[in-house]
RNA sequence: GGAGAUGUGGCUGAGUGGUUGAAGGCACCGGUUUCGAAAACCGGCAUCGGGGCAACUCGAUCGUGAGUUCAAAUCUCACCAUCUCCGCCA
């Protein structure tokens, strides 16, 4: 959520902002419903400022006949404010409504463009693998190294159902704890978050409105979150956070939850696109300045690029267009490895600034030497997410033989071997 | 799941219909005193929104939302949370 204040005051970039983002809205008609709200809140507070007046007189005075009468006064001036508050209700919904589809202005320097194809590469990593066999894509690996079960995923779950079994949830748990001592050095402090979650936390970081059809949502009204951001950000919603205590920084591990309903076709073999899957995110509130949110930005994801290099997993920086970037970010970074059964880079990591854009919905501030009351900034980024990660390991480290040279820094997590074989 | 109790500012705690945005205390900030500190004393100290260059002023907020009333922290209802007991349970 933007502020009125600023949209009132920039118009004009808040309105090119929303068509590179090709957001369907009208800045000016928000600003004319804005003026309404004002003049509106104006006359129900003045008749409220009336009422007040005169109670105190009613309280105060000692003549009854007096008080009768300004009593059977008030009467209908209250009817009147009633009629006023019911209007000025219906106007508050409607510009909620509207503030809530008003996207963030992407910074500068996000690239133009209409959709995923004009994402901009930025630097690859690492060499491709090159095999003097055929590679095998990662199912058929995984399944002759009975380290997943397919079938039998999608008999107890149902589609995109799979169990990881044996090394498959080795390497899982060797990635999870690696993943832990690489960013615990990294000064993160380490949390397990909940999935479930209030509706008004998808609000907060901007997963609704817009995306309800791939939330999973409970009896009691509560929803399944797709990643730890949204319990991560709500952690401290409606607090005042001292600044000293800033940037606070977070790695936080969830189970996922998504619903993949508008991509019924894609990906419908394997582990990169499930429904159900593990991740630790990086976390970071800084105060409010631009500068502070860049400088986090790019190091959370470096932080995910050096950990695939520590893996010697080969990868591209893909820097998202405005037509991609989603509605409450300034700017992304996605990073992808390099998948070869498919000869193509795939995302493995997202990195998102959203300056106070989620704070101002969470209600997140801080105070500054001042006294002055701002709202943080938030960052996030993938850590680490399983099992789409395991594809890149299984696919590049694959032998002739059909077995897996396990990454070095994942041996020891892995009773200290070096192949993961039949 | 059943029964009961509770929910006031950064913390503590008073307040059961009328100048109460809310006493007192703690914490915090400024000052006096002191070589300095402590103690003591004096003063200040909620947030959000509207108007105003400003002093200031108006509105809202006592878990959340609705209601009763000229007037609600105080009365009514619903919801949420916490605590205690019982039941169930990894």
């Amino acid at each position: 959520m933007l502020d009125i204040k600023f949209i009132r005051e920039n118009k004009d970039i808040v309105q090119a902002g929303a068509k590179k983002k090709h957001v369907d809205i009208d800045i000016e008609k928000l600003i004319t419903l804005d003026d309404e709200r004002l003049k509106e809140l104006k006359e129900v507070e003045d008749l409220r400022a009336e009422v007040n007046r005169v109670s105190n007189d009613i309280a105060r005075d000692q003549d009854s006949a007096l008080k009768i009468q300004l009593i059977e006064e008030m009467r209908t001036v209250k009817e009147d404010i009633k009629a006023k508050e019911e209007k000025l209700k219906k106007t508050i919904e409607e510009w909620q409504k509207i503030m809530l589809q008003v996207p963030n202005v992407p910074d500068m320097s996000v690239p133009e463009g209409d959709g995923e194809e004009n994402n901009k590469e930025i630097l690859t990593w690492g060499e491709k693998p090159r095999f003097d066999f055929t590679p095998k894509d990662h199912v058929e690996l995984m399944l002759k190294l009975d380290m997943v079960d397919f079938e039998r995923g999608v008999k107890v779950h149902g589609f995109r159902g799979y169990f990881l079994k044996n090394d498959g949830a080795e390497l899982s748990w060797a990635i999870w704890n690696y993943a832990r001592k690489f960013f615990g050095e990294k000064k993160f402090s380490t949390f397990i978050a909940p999935a479930i979650v209030r509706k008004q936390h998808l609000y907060g970081t901007g997963h609704l409105p817009g995306g309800a059809e791939d939330i999973y949502q409970t009896q009691d009204e509560d929803y399944l979150s797709g990643t730890a951001e949204i319990p991560m950000m709500g952690y401290h919603s409606n607090e005042i956070i001292g600044k000293e205590e800033l940037p606070k920084r977070y790695l936080a591990f969830s189970p996922c939850f998504r619903r993949e309903a508008g991509a019924h076709s894609k990906d419908t073999k394997g582990l990169i696109r499930v429904q159900e899957f593990y991740k630790l995110e990086q976390l970071i509130l800084c105060e409010a300045s631009h500068t502070e949110s860049v400088k986090y930005h790019e190091e959370i994801n470096r932080n995910f690029e050096e950990f695939l290099e520590s893996l010697d997993i080969p990868y591209r920086r893909l820097e998202i267009c405005t037509g991609d970037l989603k509605s409450a970010h300034v700017k992304s970074y996605d990073t992808e490895a390099w998948i070869p059964s498919q000869n193509q880079y795939r995302e493995l990591s997202s990195a998102s600034y959203y300056h106070d854009f989620q704070a101002r919905r969470f209600n997140i501030r801080y105070k500054d030497e001042a006294g002055k009351y701002h709202f943080v900034h938030s960052l996030n980024s993938t850590a680490v997410a399983t099992p789409r990660i395991l594809v890149a390991i299984v696919e590049n480290f694959q032998q002739a033989d059909g077995s897996v040279k396990i990454p070095e820094v994942l041996r020891k997590y892995m009773g200290d071997r070096e192949f993961i074989t039949k």
